[in-house]
DNA sequence: GAATCGTGGCA
DNA sequence: TTGCCAAGATT
């Protein structure tokens, strides 16, 4: 059955294969810029297409090459990824965009592109594919699914990992190995999808075994999810001659390395509870629920009344150029209630 | 192996 | 409203 599914795939894609915008075709006989392929690919990293599509459109245009990239300032880099989540995958981009310069291009073998920051298993085989035309296991959500579905793969995640994977690899073709791992996850994407299985518009439906077997939506198993702890804490809005005070948060950890309003400490693995920045009175501004991964945050605002300079590192920030400010959204919806508050909305 | 790390859309 | 999920990597 292993070597039915490629040819059966790859015509299924080449009749439905997504428009998206890093698809943009080079020209014939061209191999698609790997610049392009790796920035994709690491925005896409758990992250829908849907979002991804303005970020890749705005780097694109801002720098157009891995040259580009490597000599821009982080903090620009930092600023124009907020909002895209995921901020180790930034300060990644900004140390692999710099290796790759240093060496004078992409290195064009999976084991290779794995070295670089940012680069896992899944990024390493995709790029390799993709921009390299190697053959390569490519192995995401979407190919997960489809496969364990495909060879009704029983065991529950992660477990299942490694009969996953060398199911994909028996068949995954030689050649086009790049447009396979693209129509498998097209098809993980828009057919075989997490909450269905249009199993009547699947071209593998025929040698599908979780679809002979009845039930292929149970598939992969899944093991149950902790309950997400609930957590508070505070931000702190100090505004002075029309600006307000910022810091940059340390490199690791939450939203690290990005701009924020100061805070009381809720992102060190416990409520907030640290003094503000700056002493005198405090009025309240409102509250922002934002969910994280591992936890849901009740985030109050705090507005300064007083005089005062702010203890520690920060700058003022004009409050009408705040979008230019690159704030991860909690912050900039915490910054948008103070600002709405005041418009008396 | 298990935790950590964002955000927005959808049912 | 809540839970699930998305082209995962790192420690």
């Amino acid at each position: 059955m292993e070597d039915r599914v490629a040819p059966l795939l790859l015509d299924w894609y080449a009749r439905h294969a997504r428009d998206l915008p890093w698809r943009t075709p080079p020209g014939i006989g061209e191999r698609p810029d790997p610049y392009r392929v790796w920035l994709s690919e690491v925005m896409l990293q758990q992250t829908t297409t849907a979002a991804v599509a303005p970020y890749f459109a705005k780097f694109t245009l801002r720098w157009p090459t891995v040259e580009a990239l490597a000599a821009a300032d982080e903090a620009d880099i930092m600023a124009e990824w907020a909002g895209l989540g995921y901020y180790s995958r930034a300060r990644n981009l900004v140390k692999a965009a710099r290796a790759v310069a240093e060496r004078g291009g992409f290195p064009d073998t999976e084991r290779e592109l794995r070295e670089l920051p940012g680069l896992g298993a899944y990024t390493a085989a995709a790029v390799a594919a993709i921009a390299f035309d190697r053959r390569a296991v490519v192995v995401d959500a979407n190919v997960e699914r489809v496969v364990a579905r495909l060879f009704a793969i029983e065991d529950p995640l992660p477990g299942a990992r490694k009969a996953i994977r060398e199911a994909t690899d028996a068949i995954t073709p030689a050649e086009r190995a790049g447009d396979f791992a693209q129509g498998m996850m097209d098809l993980g994407a828009t057919i075989c999808t997490a909450r269905d299985a249009r199993c009547l518009l699947c071209p593998l439906s025929a040698l599908c075994r979780g679809r002979a077997e009845g039930d292929p939506l149970r598939l992969p198993v899944k093991p149950a999810k902790k309950a997400k702890p609930r957590r508070s804490g505070t931000a702190f809005w100090i505004e002075r001659d029309g600006a307000v005070w910022l810091v940059r948060r340390a490199g690791r950890g939450m939203l690290g390395g990005m701009r924020a309003l100061p805070d009381d400490g809720w992102s060190a693995r416990r409520d907030g509870e640290d003094d503000p920045p700056v002493a005198g009175a405090w009025k309240a501004g409102g509250v922002v629920r934002h969910g994280f991964t591992h936890f849901d945050l009740e985030l109050g605002v705090a507005i300064h009344a007083g005089d005062g300079v702010p203890t520690g590192e920060g700058e003022w920030w004009p409050v009408g150029q705040l979008e230019e400010a690159g704030l991860p959204t909690l912050f900039a919806r915490a910054a948008q209630l103070v600002l709405a508050m005041r418009e008396g909305v």
